[in-house]
DNA sequence: CTCGATAGGTTGCAAGTTGCAACTAAAAAC
DNA sequence: GTTTTTAGTTGCAACTTGCAACCTATCGAG
């Protein structure tokens, strides 16, 4: 994997610390995997999860706040909240995807239960990998980093050589 | 995305879990991400990171513990210890690309800086996604979740009327 | 319309974690 | 052998976590 050894000030312009500004917590993805289980109600969230009440409530707010969830209060009973995925979360998944493929591979050694499948055939998704612009699935090895300007640079002359 | 709803003691058998035990700190991401870049000594983490010393102490013991990181004593100048990624270690790039994508997309608006590209074409690599078995990208609405039981008996099913 | 139960919190307090600054230990450089 | 560099550890204050108890609004039964 490439070159390049990123300046300290272009730390700050990445998007992994404004992800983790949302997602650092230590329930936010549990919280977040059993949102994606159709769990939508703070007493379900409580005992699916075994979290204290005020670290739920708190997270839930910080996740509100980020945009991950929605707050809507139910029609036919307006003391029960729903908590729902936004578009925002929904878009999370294959973080969290990837995470637990990690540590289905790493930690515990055996896929976990209930598998994500493909609606059309059933079949379990691939795993989640890193694939170039024309669709190759991409080894560590075939990696490089690079400067941001020298890449819209490359893509530039390439559309006017194109045209 | 489809049916099933999770009983309460599969939760424990998710790799998610175990991927957040060795991850799941707040630090943890961006000493990966400093690893990623390069980044290989104690005072080098600090410099980058700005993170207190016991605490960056603290994260890559346990990092070395789960088997992300390695230490390794320099031959050169036995004072230096190394911190390199693992095998392991190397393997968390699709869930930490993914999450940083997700920042850039939905926190900062913009694509950060440097960018990891093809080495074949110098292009930037496409955005982690969800494949199918066959390669097709899948929408969340392609998605369902089905009980590991009842996948491993369609497999073996179908592995049988192909012989 | 009051009563008990239910949903979703908040508050108080003990224990654990974080972060800063100062100190240490071991190897290198001079 | 004194000084510098590297990678820590220790002490202490501030913040976060987790548990249990309490609070508030709404529902549904009688």
């Amino acid at each position: 994997m490439g070159k390049l050894r990123e300046p300290l000030d272009e730390l700050a312009a990445c998007g992994l610390p404004s992800a983790l500004e949302a997602m650092g917590e230590r329930w936010s993805f549990m919280i977040l995997r059993a949102a994606f289980n159709k769990v939508r109600h703070f007493e379900e969230f409580l005992e699916t999860l075994g979290i204290a009440r005020n670290i739920l409530s708190n997270r839930l707010s910080r996740l509100v706040d980020h945009g991950i969830l929605k707050r809507e209060h139910c029609a036919d009973d307006r003391r029960r909240i729903e908590y729902r995925l936004t578009e925002r979360g929904h878009d999370l998944l294959p973080a969290m995807l990837a995470l637990r493929q990690w540590g289905e591979k790493w930690e515990l050694g055996t896929p976990s239960n209930p598998v994500l499948c493909d609606e059309r055939d059933g079949r379990p998704i691939a795993r989640i990998a890193i694939h170039a612009a024309d669709g190759r699935v991409l080894a560590p090895s075939e990696l490089t980093w690079r400067e941001r300007s020298d890449v819209d640079a490359m893509e530039r002359r390439q559309a006017i050589a194109a045209a």
